[in-house]
DNA sequence: TCACCTACTTACTTATAAGTAAGTTAGAGA
DNA sequence: TCTCTAACTTACTTATAAGTAAGTAGGTGA
């Protein structure tokens, strides 16, 4: 028989670690989080964050891990429902408008990215593997869409998915000192210049 | 009579360390550089840092302002010569390529804003302006550039400007992952979204 | 020449971080 | 019932950070 996970205080520490994790590195990012920051609030102690997961390079792996993971799942429903190419763009525009909402989190690329020369050498290649991953998706919505006469532009598909990737990474920063409008402002400019009616 | 300022080991420290903490700011972030870091490669001891800035938060804020200053100084030179529209704008990708190829610097306003909710607020200030200013000029510009026929876009010069500003700042930080080349897609894509030729 | 100021150094304090070793407890399986 | 293990806690260690108080050296002005 499989046995059961033991429910002490909380059903799954791990993975409302993780869940905290995130959180905190989209909204402090790694290096102004410690392991006090996520014990403290799931009531627990230090050493039983250290137990989950030994070393802070693990955590942030595995909080990466699951994220990419999550980013799969996500595009994985969108190929199993047949969503149009705008649908698509719309669908990764409203995470990040998610992400603006509570409380201008910002995408974990961003962070990782800012703070790349300071953290550990693992992070920085699973924050590679992401920003491949989703430029990749971008790509072929915007490749798909231009077929099917949804998008309009000039250029290669692959220079206008690092445009549009670029620009709401950097949209989700300046919200923090321009407030949600200034996000709100790149949105519309970037459907304006896919050829989209307001 | 003005005194002359002694001199001791370096012409002059402050302007070195603001040198070094500006560079340490776009390379490693705020929280991610010490005293030490500062102290350590001008051959002199923490406490003359703190000498010439008492706390962190006065050497960031000094950090800042100089760059600001040097900001306006810099648009005001576009002023004095009759620089056109476009080459303004190339100017402002021309800092940006520099930080590039300087060791993957980014903007400062990206880490300031990555790392906004864990900055002594006298930072976040600074930043704010600093948006404010760049923005301003950036409207500005391309606002003539349109009037002038050179630039061809759709929308507000206000959402444009945005869309600019925070692409930028967005390719910067993704060349850090995905190489240089993906900031010269951005700058080619973003080039053909205002009409210019190739 | 003497007193003073600028630009430091030496030597600390306090706080917080990551990480570890050893002990504890509750349930699950044999 | 007994033992084993997962999931912790307690109690540390070590490193590094920001910041400070007191002392010093060398040039300056009266």
């Amino acid at each position: 028989m499989i046995s059961k996970p033991p429910n002490h205080a909380l059903a799954n520490t791990r993975a409302t670690i993780l869940d905290l994790a995130e959180r905190l590195l989209q909204e402090k990012g790694y290096n102004a989080f410690s392991y006090k920051d996520i014990s403290s609030p799931l009531g627990i102690k230090n050493a039983a964050v250290h137990y989950h997961f030994p070393t802070k390079t693990a955590l942030g792996v595995a909080t990466l891990r699951r994220y990419r993971e999550r980013f799969q799942e996500y595009i994985l429903g969108f190929e199993q429902s047949d969503a149009d190419p705008l649908m698509k763009l719309n669908g990764y525009i409203a995470i990040q408008i998610d992400h603006l909402r509570n409380d201008y989190r910002i995408c974990l690329l961003g962070i990782l990215e800012a703070e790349y020369n300071t953290i550990p050498p693992e992070l920085c290649a699973e924050a590679q593997a992401l920003e491949k991953e989703i430029w990749f998706w971008v790509r072929g919505t915007l490749a798909a869409g231009r077929e099917q006469n949804i998008f309009h532009f000039m250029g290669t598909s692959e220079d206008k998915a690092c445009l549009i990737s670029a620009a709401l990474q950097g949209a989700l920063q300046m919200a923090r000192t321009a407030g949600q409008s200034s996000f709100f402002a790149i949105v519309r400019q970037l459907k304006r210049d896919l050829g989209l009616k307001e």
